[in-house]
DNA sequence: GAATAATCGACCAAATAATTCGAAAAAGAT
DNA sequence: ATCTTTTTCGAATTATTTGGTCGATTATTC
């Protein structure tokens, strides 16, 4: 092969498909290899566990998300479209990420406080494109936020009570129409009179 | 509980659902008894083992795969319009039951004869179905049927070839537009001129 | 042609899953 | 109430799977 770093991306991308389809525990070595067509020794030539290609591929997700939220927030210009955008990629992304968690909330935990991390520091993140979308809309004289750190909050709080129900049911209520909703909520509570 | 059989449907229910999305041999008897809220030793109360669930599972969907073909049509009229919707639902609700199969085709078989049991069946079934159309058409003189047993036949391989990709890879090939195209040759083929 | 990188098949211990079994609730019958 | 039958369950057992190791083997590089 021509580069070793090339060829776990490889197995990242691989391995993320079956782990987003089965989630964690129903996902084999064997099954990543076959996929790869490879023998299942020869992945831990690459990777030490499991383990730490799911710690690859999450991280991997997570970067990807991080990227399509800035594009996305980068393509429109009024702050509200801005809020909008960020939201429904957010939420739409969040799905599938959702079947990484889901693998671990099974019974395991314990001794997966990567995941932890890796969400504190997009959650750091997120609190400040939150804030630089408030504060920006503001500033143009379209949202009348004083404190936008603690709004910046209040909004991520929401977004993370939305969560709640994508990792217990599947379609229980409609995302789409809750999200509209409580964005509606929010520009009323938010919008300068 | 009221009814013994009752219960046993419920079963076929709650494990179909389980079946189609994680496949026979991901699917475990402990997730079956979760789902019901019951104990996983409770289940072998109804059924032998997870193999005899599996069978009425199949069996089940079968049946509403049949039911859902004659329903549709005679919802319509023409001779045309029936030859369609059949098409239609059938490749419709064959991606449901491709993921039962494809648990199978792990490499179990050998001793799932039953499933070719149940298919032969509903190939006799279709190719009735089938004939019916077509000799229906040609007395309204819409089609130009000859034979409309080997036409049938003809029709009926067609429909299989079209569900070797389901089998292997998802989504590879928008199947609509391929089934559109498939129904044009056929109609053209076909039609009175 | 030696040294290194990469792949693989066979193997193992641990985990997991299917199934059994006897006992205990629940439900019915008398 | 008491006896029977039906239904549920937890614990034990057996069978299978699976993550991971290891030494050998095959490509690749120098």
């Amino acid at each position: 092969m021509i580069n070793k770093e090339e060829f776990r991306r490889k197995i990242i991308v691989t391995a993320g498909r079956i782990f987003s389809r089965y989630g964690f525990k129903k996902t084999t070595m064997e099954e990543i290899a076959k996929a790869l067509k490879m023998g299942k020794s020869s992945i831990y030539y690459y990777f030490r566990s499991k383990e730490e290609i799911f710690e690859a591929v999450v991280l991997w997700e997570a970067n990807i998300l991080r990227n399509e939220l800035t594009t996305t927030i980068k393509s429109v210009d009024s702050p509200i479209d801005k809020m909008k955008n960020y939201v429904f990629v957010r939420m739409k992304s969040f799905e599938k990420l959702a079947n990484y968690y889901n693998a671990i909330f099974d019974k395991n935990l314990d001794h997966f406080d990567f995941i932890e991390h890796i969400r504190a520091k997009y959650d750091r993140e997120e609190l400040a494109i939150l804030r630089l979308i408030l504060f920006d809309g503001t500033r143009k004289r379209i949202f009348n936020v004083e404190k936008s750190e603690y709004t910046a909050m209040a909004i991520q709080t929401t977004l993370k009570g939305l969560e709640v129900p994508l990792f217990w049911k599947k379609k229980e209520v409609d995302i789409g129409n809750r999200l509209n909703a409580i964005l509606d909520v929010l520009f009323y509570g938010i919008m300068r009179k």
